[in-house]
RNA sequence: GCGUCCUUAGCUCAGCGGCAGAGCACUUCGUUUACACCGAAGGGGUCGUAGGUUCAAAUCCUACAGGACGCACCA
């Protein structure tokens, strides 16, 4: 046994012995008698990262805190099972490809096309995948490889089909004109999770509106505006009826105005009136639909001024903004300017533009529809009864069906559901599920209103004979995320997999995509299946760097998880994401920490050596005292804690019990009090020491496993009577 | 506007009714045959502030201050 622990040399090959044995696989445990057949299930699937490049050091989190989970449940005997897998990331993908692509050779994808632009695509989906591969086997992560999926791949896209048809069938999935957010640099729409929000500051205009005053920061899009809104409450505004028509002059002249009221306006915000731009806003178009308002574009999908502004036609927003508050000024129809005015602008978070509101037809997702829910095994909703996916959502989570950890985030979980609007799934990219929608391409109709149903079909395959045409759009990316617990287990086929291992029995993320994943996996599963995808929640926090900021290359505090697994090892890489942080909470991790924990992973690896060299296999009989009772039975403790804290996902404290009873009480304490006795001449006594740190050393090499799985798995494959063994299937108890 | 979290040793954080804890950093000592990626000893805290509940509060409640964040609004 060498002086020092060579992690570097060691844990490519024990990953190899662990993959080769087969013990990943649920079936081969059965088989090979580490698990029974009756036994319970423990399924779990990897959140699947994104194919857009290498993983972090928060994927690094998320495996370290997974495998815990997961090799407990194994060494307990558990069926266990965890699905690897990487997801094609729709939008963020095709962007740094596009991206990628324009920087090297000056080429868009309209250049190249759909099909040349795909292959690229793919080229890039691959090594990226090829990539993550290789960092999640070095992480030690014990996943099953026999049934890695891709979110795109052919089975998965099955189930994507099958999914939307069956939704379409349903009428929750519906075509409609409705204000998204588009992006005008990438010609797609966005959902609403997919914003971020940049503060700005602009002057912001008062404008004459015949006997009003309304306030604006974006008057590039008044030209079309002819509604007067105010709160039917406002006795400022008392003698103007609702319906009433006045004539104003605007800015291209005088028009007919028409005042509304209607509570959606803020009595206490500027003047407490405003006209209202349905087109290209979500609020005023709310407005519009509820009162059946006529809508007009005033700005086309490039950000440019349409015909109805008049001199301003063809002028790009930002350009024409100045030029119209001057022309306001000039009419003398502007009041004051105030400079400074502080709004917030969305921006599409996935490397895209500057969101500019527009009525578009799309596909939806409606959450408030009723629908009959034929076979429910969902708490508070009875098979056969109507509800809404809303509902649905919400009673699984109320019911107690689902437990999210930590449980705060339940009411943050709720408060989403509560605010929810219908989801837009289409995208107009090229990288992603296209949308399994045909249309008869003779029929030129099929924006108009004269749409038939012969003009459409839906369904999994596409429909025979000539002169269809698929949609052109893709789905949202996390649509096929929404059915990945299931999907990858086989569905829509009734596969044994998806019997035996659905619901799952933990999800675990991190709780930034609460929103985006864990809810729509709710809502797939629960329309598709009448169940719940998943038992429980773990949420863990950001990873952050030592000041607590987030990591980016921007900054350059970045912490590349696989080097930092060549400098210290993957053991100590992974005890430091995991000791000394809570659920949900954001993890700091620094090198300083990773080096602490590598010394450690040391001291396992000299302890053990030191047990290992004063052990002597004699055949005398031991006579133990009773410090050796003592200790054995501080062991047991030990255990019972260290489980205690596993089966409550508390891995913090799971973790440092270890650790310092194995430094400061067995090797700092108990080691040095045996070692007289070690090479005594009294053999009796001898073998009771021995003996005694031998069985204490077993254990904790045992209970640290799932923690440290390398050095532990090294050291066992030493101990006397294991060789060929594996700890990773060694019984807990 | 609605809501959540954080504030504990120099730094990073656990603890969440019952004696203030860890890692790193720091000080002193130690070349004992497991380990200097080590050992022994040690210094360092009004647990953000002010009230309250309780036999007992870092922990529960209220208010305030500072920081981070989510959602909505942003005419």
């Amino acid at each position: 046994m060498d002086t020092r622990y060579d992690y570097q040399f060691l844990e490519d090959k024990i990953y190899e012995k662990w993959d080769k044995s087969g013990f990943f696989n649920p079936d081969v445990c059965v088989k090979k008698g580490v698990a029974r057949k009756n036994a319970k299930k423990f399924s779990i699937v990897l959140p699947p990262p994104n194919v857009t490049g290498n993983l972090h050091i928060g994927h690094a989190a998320m495996l370290a805190i997974e495998d815990i989970m997961v090799r407990y449940a194994r060494m307990n005997g558990f069926k266990t099972l965890w699905i690897p897998g990487t997801d094609h990331a729709a939008i963020a993908t095709q962007a740094k490809v596009e991206s990628n692509i324009y920087k090297k050779e000056g080429r868009t994808r309209h250049d190249m096309g759909r099909e040349e632009f795909l292959k690229r695509v793919e080229e890039f989906a691959q090594e990226s995948h090829d990539n993550i591969v290789r960092q999640v086997k070095k992480m030690g992560s014990s996943v099953d490889w026999s049934r890695e999926a891709y979110t795109l791949d052919e089975k998965r896209s099955l189930a994507v089909r099958t999914a939307f048809k069956r939704m379409y069938d349903e009428g929750l999935i519906y075509k409609g004109a409705r204000i998204v957010n588009w992006d005008p640099k990438m010609q797609t729409t966005v959902s609403d999770d997919e914003l971020e929000y940049i503060e700005e500051k602009v002057p912001f205009y008062y404008l004459k509106f015949g006997p009003f005053i309304i306030g604006t920061a974006r008057p590039e899009t008044k030209f079309g505006d002819k509604y007067v809104v105010m709160h039917p409450d406002d006795k400022r505004y008392a003698k103007y009826r609702d319906g009433e028509k006045l004539e104003v002059e605007w800015i291209n002249g005088p028009i007919m105005a028409t005042v509304i009221k209607d509570k959606a306006v803020d009595m206490k915000f500027g003047t407490g009136v405003m006209t209202i731009t349905p087109w290209h806003d979500a609020t005023d178009f709310e407005i519009a639909e509820r009162r059946r308002l006529d809508k007009e574009q005033v700005i086309d999908q490039y950000g440019k001024l349409l015909p109805l502004a008049g001199e301003f036609a063809g002028l790009h927003i930002s350009k024409a903004r100045p030029l119209i508050a001057e022309k306001f000024k000039e009419r003398g129809l502007l009041q004051k300017a105030e400079e400074n005015y502080t709004h917030n602008v969305a921006v599409n978070q996935r490397g895209g533009g500057r969101i500019e509101p527009q009525i578009k037809e799309q596909w939806f997702v409606d959450v408030n529809r009723e629908f009959l829910l034929k076979k429910s095994k969902i708490k508070g909703i009875k098979s056969g009864e109507k509800t809404t996916l809303k509902k649905m959502m919400k009673a699984a989570v109320k019911n107690g069906q689902i437990k999210i950890l930590p449980k705060r985030f339940e009411k943050v979980y709720f408060h989403w559901i509560d605010n929810l609007r219908d989801w837009c799934i289409s995208r107009q990219i090229w990288y992603g599920h296209r949308i399994p929608v045909w249309y008869k391409s003779n029929s030129k109709t099929r924006n108009q209103k004269s749409k038939t149903s012969k003009d459409i079909y839906a369904g999994v395959k596409p429909p025979k004979g000539g002169g269809w045409e698929q949609d052109p759009d893709t789905l949202d990316t996390w649509f096929s995320s929404g059915i990945w617990t299931f999907s990858t287990l086989g569905w829509p086929k009734e596969t044994k997999d998806f019997l035996e291992f659905h619901p799952t029995s933990v999800l675990e993320t991190g709780y930034d995509i609460l929103f985006f994943w864990v809810a729509r996996m709710i809502l797939m599963s629960g329309y598709l299946l009448g169940e719940v995808p998943f038992e429980k929640v773990y949420l863990h926090g950001l990873v952050r760097d030592a000041q607590g900021r987030k990591m980016s290359k921007s900054l350059g505090n970045t912490i590349d998880p696989l080097s930092m697994s060549e400098m210290y090892g993957a053991d100590a890489v992974r005890l430091s994401l995991v000791i000394g942080s809570a659920p949900g909470n954001d993890i700091k991790i620094s090198e300083d920490k990773i080096r602490g924990y590598r010394n450690f992973a040391t001291k396992i690896w000299n302890a053990s050596r030191f047990v290992l060299l004063n052990y002597s296999e004699t055949r005398t009989k031991p006579k133990f005292t009773a410090d050796d009772k003592k200790r054995i039975a501080e062991v047991k403790d030990l255990k019972k804690r260290v489980s205690r804290y596993l089966d409550k996902f508390d891995f913090n404290r799971a973790g440092d019990s270890l650790y310092h009873y194995f430094w400061d009480i067995f090797a700092d304490k108990a080691i040095e009090s045996f070692k007289p006795r070690l090479n005594s001449d009294n053999q009796p006594d001898r073998a009771a020491a021995q003996e005694t740190v031998m069985r204490m050393l077993r254990e904790q090499i045992k209970m640290l496993h799932p923690f440290m799985p390398f050095v532990t798995e090294e050291i066992w494959g030493l101990l006397p009577g294991n060789e060929g063994k594996l700890l990773m299937v060694e019984k807990w108890k």
